[in-house]
DNA sequence: TAAAATTTTTAGGCAAAACTAAATAATTTT
DNA sequence: AAAATTATTTAGTTTTGCCTAAAAATTTTA
């Protein structure tokens, strides 16, 4: 429908509308881009005749609808993908950006839908990104870090920010990744640092770690709390 | 490291020089592409100035080793997608060519050989097409038909030629699909139809059908047969 | 608020990959 | 073997998406 770089604008202009309080400048896309303003220009031209963005001369641009949902679709593809490598082959975290930004841009309809259905309908992805749904809309329930919750809370890990190599070493080492279950024994008070429980083994996680592992309640276990 | 056109041109090619005894044409290849004869000639001439192709004014084309060993890389992307979709994603055989002639342009070593490993290397693609290894190489043994077996021997279904919306609706509803186990009962002299057993039905099988369903010898039960 | 600095746009080019129309080479026919 | 037909190539355009350099608009600063 659109070309490869069209929807990179489209995905750049979002990402920017959302990070950024004031207006999407030309220069700002030039830099996201890795372009010359000049080609910017050209292309804001040209999405503004396919009604994608608003383009005002000199005063920078903003989705319509329709650019916004086309964003939305691509984050969307990008996110399963990234979700895809990681959880099916084997990808780390760091490594899969550059193919899911490949694999954004294939267009079908049934492959997105099936992969979404194949992976268990996922909403966040393994840098803790909501996933949008098929409609284009984003999770209601914010992503949370494990740093936010208490003792006896059992959590299960829905994805890890801005993974270092190291950070990521440990993760693994540690057997904590994707759809890991974790529960929280206890929390030192001085320095915030957790004592949690991954499978039969307890582990001591600083601040810093607990502020970096995204994750969600465990539906099941609450029903045990309860009981 | 080439370009979307280039690819689809080198497959091409390798395709022409399988089926056609002649060599392959700038009229053939434009038939092939859908393209004008203008443009074949065009392009001809940039891939022989990269070498991937050997190239004479008016006498035709053919593919140099790195030609080949390029064209089959995208050959081996292309079957390990389709089959993917197929065994993952709920496609049908008539669905996934144009989603994988998409696919088979991704560009990452590693995301292919996961992708083989995860789909447990198969040998051969829905339709029955060979699937080449890492090195590009075929696999040895021939796709056979189940026409070609006879009364007591196992099989396992590993792709279906040319499938009609109908005998795809008619596989599906007897359960017969990639991977299903199939043994052959008995076979009618006069109309060489077959009696199969699929899981605990017996289904009959016309010649036509028999000799639409690709498969393997099914190398557990073999060693059943000897005790 | 006028001059200076910065940002953005315009103008003119380039490469890839397609096209049409015209020219040329190869093949077939007579 | 020359003429006719067919296939292929060349020449000249188009579109997309990028570039540089120059011009114009906006913003900052003095």
């Amino acid at each position: 429908m659109y070309s490869q770089s069209e929807e990179n604008y489209l995905k750049a202009i979002y990402h920017l509308e959302e990070s950024s309080e004031k207006g999407v400048s030309t220069s700002k896309l030039s830099e996201e881009l890795q372009t010359k303003a000049a080609s910017v220009t050209e292309m804001l031209k040209r999405l503004a005749e396919k009604k994608l963005v608003n383009y005002r001369k000199y005063y920078g641009v903003s989705l319509t609808p329709e650019g916004k949902s086309w964003a939305l679709a691509i984050i969307r593809k990008h996110r399963l993908w990234e979700y895809f490598l990681v959880e099916c082959l084997n990808f780390n975290w760091d490594e899969v950006h550059e193919v899911a930004e490949q694999l954004e841009h294939i267009q079908s309809k049934k492959l997105v839908e099936e992969l979404d259905c194949f992976l268990g309908r996922p909403s966040f992805d393994p840098h803790g990104d909501p996933i949008p749904n098929a409609a284009g809309v984003l999770p209601e329930f914010k992503k949370r870090r494990l740093s936010e919750f208490k003792v006896g809370d059992t959590l299960i890990c829905k994805g890890f920010s801005d993974a270092s190599s190291s950070f990521l070493q440990f993760l693994d080492q540690h057997k904590i990744g994707l759809n890991t279950l974790v529960s929280i024994k206890s929390i030192q008070e001085f320095d915030e640092s957790m004592l949690v429980k991954v499978g039969n083994n307890e582990i001591m996680l600083s601040k810093t770690a607990t502020q970096n592992i995204f994750v969600e309640r465990n539906k099941e276990s609450k029903i045990k709390e309860r009981a």
